[in-house]
DNA sequence: GCCGTTTTCGGCCCGACTGTTTTCAGTCG
């Protein structure tokens, strides 16, 4: 059965072949609409054909639904086949070169044959190019700069790199005088691998701000530049895009430029509809073209077309316009509501930190409790514990807790899903544990149907309490293995398993989909770090984000309840499975609050904007993302923009590096 | 092809840049 991917993947050919040939732009763009909205389904497309809700889908018509059910009983559809048959393969490459559209490929290929890149490396070499309408010296040029950049293009970078590089630029730009520089596009709508950069920067006067974008080390090659902004090359291959915009208009340009394009193009189709005209400029009447706001604010925008405020994660077209229509957005999880963190490692395993070092780094974060889940025997490269020694793990954390007396320690594993589907403790180990990870780490390459037998059997012992990255991808390394993610949810949810979203930001797995999946199918999730140091303990944004991008509430996340719920959520599936249950100890913890630094609030916007900033400055940041609760500080965070939680992370983010 | 405060036909986001033109088409984000 072909999988929504492989469906949207027929109507993105179709989109491009379509384009390729002439066709109507309108019907490309409705070809290209609806491979989006099928690869983000939170069910399978099959299912929702049977069930009618593909139809009520919005993006999809009758000619779709007919095209689906075509493509799920053969593979592919005729009108696609047709289109194959018209034109050669090699011409979609060809329009992935920039500067390279639809109607010049066409061009190439009607009049000389063109429709592979050597070959049209090889006509713009010979003059041939020269002899066409609109073909210059300094066109032809830049065909074959691009024909190299496309040869060494390397492909996406996961997130966290991303916005270390784009940190880097913002900074320079800060230094040069912007009055407020953040990430537009996929960085800041917090997608897992990214492509291209997009910096935006608010200032009185952008010509100094691009001078010093397009002299930054870091940009080989200046794509284009205007009065308002540049677009360059990185010495890497990725593009980097740059925007300025007066401060009245900043929100205005944060919308415009944080995408996605689909969501951006309903909602300015939405306020067509309403008789205005939206644009990074701001909010216009169409009828007399009056100015009705030059958008200072983005919420702003939302507001001329009658929505409330979307965060940009939910920017993804896949019904969040919708939702705000009627009032069902996501109430979406915070850092803040996270109560404990059920994923680390010691050096006990392959953790680089003792249990009472991370045990202390979480206590600071003002967490109530933390589950030790270090690595089980048979992954030995990770120095696993067998039986023996896990055992003495387990008593000398419960010393832990006892002496430390701060925060509860539940003392776990992380136990590896051996190739047969059993688990590599025996199970009066696993049942004596306080919570029970388990994970996938080796004999990656099995077949789908293996697999998913694999981790459904683990699930089905009633010793697991979280399946830990459930997909096992490592971003820009290691696809996910083949695995029937809907029926491994459906097991979970059947046998009380939670799944994990992980703050790894090299899994970030399950992504945003797999969240919204969860969600549907009522599995909840943990939100964990997967730390193998105290400071692994702070990147809880990363897995936030995929349970954000995937419309978690608080009350989707396990983690965001008491460490009793966690210990009853434990003891009600181990009841069901006729195992014993171990009697929760009470340990009488006295939950301290993280410490703020008193500090004078005059200036502090302009603290804010200081770069390294104070330390004591970060604390307190970092204190407010666990807190929530520093007036002064949100108010100048406020000033910085929208929303003082999001600049509270790019603040912290931009400040760390990627190990930090 | 999809959609509807323009509702079964006639529209479909918007602005800016490049390279080539001398008023604009194509492309991009």
């Amino acid at each position: 059965m072909p999988s929504n991917q492989d469906v949207a993947a027929v109507f993105t050919e179709m989109a491009e072949l379509l384009a390729l040939r002439g066709g109507d732009r309108h019907r490309v763009r409705a070809f290209q609409n609806v491979a989006r909205v099928i690869s983000y389904l939170p069910d399978g497309v099959e299912r929702m054909l049977r069930y009618g809700t593909l139809a009520r889908t919005p993006g999809v018509g009758d000619g779709t639904v007919s095209r689906v059910k075509e493509i799920l009983r053969r593979g592919t559809c005729t009108d696609l086949e047709r289109l194959r048959a018209a034109l050669p393969p090699g011409l979609r490459e060809l329009v992935k070169l920039k500067g390279l559209g639809p109607t010049t490929v066409r061009l190439l290929y009607k009049r000389y044959r063109i429709s592979t890149l050597e070959e049209l490396e090889h006509a713009a070499r010979s003059g041939l190019l020269a002899r066409l309408p609109r073909f210059g010296v300094d066109r032809i040029h830049n065909v074959l700069r691009e024909i190299e950049v496309y040869k060494r293009r390397r492909g996406k970078v996961p997130l966290i790199e991303a916005r270390t590089l784009a940190g880097r630029l913002a900074e320079e730009l800060r230094d040069a005088g912007a009055l407020e520089v953040t990430f537009g596009g996929s960085v800041r709508r917090w997608k897992p691998m990214i492509g291209d950069l997009d910096i935006l920067a608010a200032g009185d006067d952008a010509r100094p701000l691009v001078e010093r974008f397009v002299a930054i080390g870091d940009v080989e090659t200046v794509l284009s530049r205007g009065d308002e902004g540049a677009s360059v090359r990185l010495a890497d291959g990725r593009q980097a895009d740059f925007w300025v915009f007066p401060l009245e208009s900043w929100g205005a340009g944060l919308h415009a430029f944080s995408g996605c394009k689909e969501h951006v193009v309903a909602i300015r189709r939405r306020a067509g509809r309403m008789g205005l005209h939206v644009s990074e400029h701001g909010v216009a009447s169409r009828a007399d073209g009056r100015r009705i706001t030059t958008g200072r604010y983005e919420e702003e925008i939302f507001t001329a077309v009658g929505l409330p405020f979307i965060t940009p994660e939910l920017r993804q077209f896949t019904g969040e316009i919708e939702a705000a229509e009627e009032g069902r957005l996501p109430v979406l999880v915070t850092a803040e509501d996270l109560k404990g963190d059920l994923h680390m490692h010691t050096r006990e395993s392959d953790g680089q930190a003792s249990a009472a070092e991370m045990v202390r780094a979480a206590a600071e974060l003002g967490y109530e409790y933390v589950a030790i889940t270090d690595h089980s025997a048979s992954l030995g490269v990770a120095n696993g514990l067998d039986e023996r020694r896990l055992a003495a793990h387990v008593r000398a954390l419960r010393r832990l807790e006892q002496d430390f007396g701060r925060l509860h320690v539940l003392a776990g594993s992380e136990v590896d899903i051996l190739p047969d589907g059993s688990l590599d403790y025996d199970r009066e180990t696993l049942a004596g544990l306080d919570w029970v990870v388990a994970s996938v780490h080796e004999n990656l390459g099995m077949d789908r149907d293996a697999m998913t037998e694999r981790v459904v059997r683990a699930l089905e012992s009633g010793l697991v309490d979280c399946l830990g990255h459930p997909t096992g991808r490592v971003l820009g390394r290691r696809e996910p293995y083949a695995l029937d993610l809907d029926r491994v949810l459906e097991v979970a949810r059947r046998t009380g398993v939670a799944v994990e979203a992980s703050c790894d930001p090299y899994r970030m797995d399950l992504d945003g989909l797999g969240c919204r999946q969860a969600r549907e199918m009522g599995v909840p999730v943990v939100i964990s770090t997967d730390a193998h140091s105290p400071v692994h303990l702070r990147r809880r944004e990363y897995g936030l984000s995929s349970a954000r991008r995937g419309w978690l509430e608080k009350r989707h996340v396990l983690n965001t309840q008491g460490v009793e719920a966690i210990r009853e959520h434990r003891a009600a599936r181990l009841r069901r499975h006729g195992l014993a249950v171990q009697v929760a100890r009470t340990v009488k913890v006295e939950r301290t609050a993280p410490a703020v630094r008193p500090a004078g609030d005059e200036g502090l916007v302009a603290a804010l904007r200081k770069s390294p900033l104070e330390g004591a400055l970060a604390g307190r940041l970092r204190s407010f993302l666990e807190t929530g609760d520093d007036p002064g500080l949100e108010a100048a965070l406020g000033e910085l923009g929208a929303n003082p939680v999001q600049q509270a992370f790019n603040l912290l983010m931009t400040e760390r590096g990627p190990d930090a």
